[in-house]
DNA sequence: CTATATTGGACCGATATAGTCCTATATCTG
DNA sequence: CAGATATAGGACTATATCGGTCCAATATAG
């Protein structure tokens, strides 16, 4: 259905939780009680924003996670990567060599482009336009 | 990776298919053949479709499919829709009542803005302009 | 009546997904 | 230093989805 993964989904909640709070560093357990997700799937949700480089940690007491860029300089696009690895609507848009297809498909290119508007629209969209009701990309 | 099933890249590969070959009825097996997918995967595609009422059926010898609408009437959102459900980015973008966060959700809105967005895109685009290099949509 | 071709559904195996749990490591505090 | 707390990393399980196959029933052309 064209659809995110329920994982995905949630860590643009998480993402933009932690663009609206004003403090800069938030635990699992505090935001896993305040959005309402378990607290073993934040914690795996923020395990992969880390090593996607959109959050960081801190360890130890008084550690957690707080968002590596300033909130305008993370788009939507950016998380879906994270989440879900190289953004492609059609298998062949990500990667050669999966579809029989492949040579001399005729609308593959046409799936490129298409791939390549929407995720430009995706891009536009910030943490920073999320976490807000007007102005910016709305 | 907001990926398409790959059941649904091939609909848009035969329905493409379909566009681009003048004759106006296509049998199961011949269209396997012409585009390298197996015989039952593209007998289930286009079950599906006809379901979803983008193909007509004709049963019996010389039976086959065509297209139940001109080809600039029929868009790449119908085909999404028809294989896939309804369009949504997000569960909560579908039907209501399967998130936690539902009730004041500070994103939701901003997912169904973005649903629009990406849903008026994937319908502008058509059969037509599928099958052809030039003019239309691009 | 017989060939052929779609219909609808059941079915299976493989893969992906959601979610949990455990051990190791790092850091703050007393 | 020692203990408490919090993340890191990975293993693990259960479930759902997906891709693909097959079969009995129905319809049609010749």
């Amino acid at each position: 259905m064209l659809r995110l993964s329920k994982l995905t989904d949630y860590s643009t909640v998480i993402m933009s939780y932690m663009a609206r709070e004003s403090v800069d560093i938030h635990s699992v357990a505090q935001m896993a009680a305040a959005l309402d997700i378990a607290v073993p799937t934040t914690s795996k949700i923020l395990k992969t924003l880390a090593r996607g480089g959109l959050v960081q940690s801190l360890r130890g007491v008084k550690g957690g996670y707080m968002l590596s860029r300033p909130v305008e300089q993370i788009s939507i696009a950016d998380v879906i990567d994270a989440m879900e690895g190289p953004f492609g609507l059609t298998e062949c848009s990500v990667r050669a060599g999966l579809c029989a297809q492949e040579v001399g498909c005729p609308i593959g290119s046409k799936w490129q482009h298409l791939n390549q508007i929407i995720r430009h629209t995706l891009d536009q969209v910030t943490l920073a336009d999320m976490s807000r009701s007007h102005g910016g990309f709305w």
